[in-house]
DNA sequence: GACTTATATCCGTATATCCGAATATACGGT
DNA sequence: ACCGTATATTCGGATATACGGATATAAGTC
């Protein structure tokens, strides 16, 4: 199985597993900020990990004004499953997984993942009148 | 989690992988010739790629006269045992690790592969009778 | 102890992959 | 149309890792 393989090449990665391990315990959907700023690495770096991971529909992604929120996809197979429930365990035991967490909750609680809580509603209607 | 990227990094590779599948569906234990044979690699390849998964403790390795048999080691974390169940289903859908099942019970049937199929008891009271 | 077989390790070469600054693109605001 | 912000892609250099022939080691036989 290619694929397979592909799937698991995709997984051992220190950013590309810390991506995954996030989005699978803060999620449903997180922005590319948000990744930036919590694993506190260059935008570049988060961009180029993330895409091979859309690439391969280990996760989807969702515009909203300027920025794109990622959340992972429906496995579409039992060997991408495993993998998931894998994912979500790799934290265990603490290591960088377990202190991306720590450091997105307390990013979190100090209003410093903000970036995109802007008035969504306010860009829909605005979107919306100029559809019309 | 270092180790936990470890493991991950062990399975990202193709010939890993097969030996590791192998070992899940063929096993309990195979030994060195075995895996030549069926995975048609040099055997400096299997070695050489087989000895990160000893050294990781996925795998274990038994010594029987001149022959070195490997079998899985028991996980001994949740991530371990969530891989081991991955690697048993990452054959589904055919390819590289289902032709390997096949080729495997091909060649058994044939007697092909039969490089250890000696006479281990008489290599055993000949071991005995060497200590008296 | 010389010889054979099985397995492990070494080594040079080739390929893959990561990093992050620089650059390109997409989008909304004015 | 232009500007600022968010995200994606490109690119050169550094590093990691795979390959497989050659060689070393271990075990058994005579």
């Amino acid at each position: 199985m290619e694929r397979n393989l592909e799937l698991l090449k995709a997984l051992a990665d220190l950013t590309r597993l810390r991506l995954l391990h996030l989005l699978t315990h803060r999620g449903p959907e997180l922005c590319v900020c948000d990744l930036v700023e919590t694993l506190d690495l260059p935008q570049s770096t988060i961009s180029r990990q993330i895409a091979p991971l859309r690439m391969l529909g280990l996760v989807k992604n969702r515009r909203l004004a300027s920025w794109v929120h990622y959340s992972l996809s429906e496995p579409e197979s039992d060997f991408h499953r495993s993998l998931c429930e894998a994912v979500g365990l790799a934290g265990g035991g603490g290591g960088r997984l377990a202190e991306d967490i720590k450091r997105f909750d307390r990013l979190k609680k100090k209003k410093e993942l903000a970036c995109c809580q802007v008035d969504f509603n306010r860009l829909a209607t605005a979107a919306g009148r100029k559809s019309n």
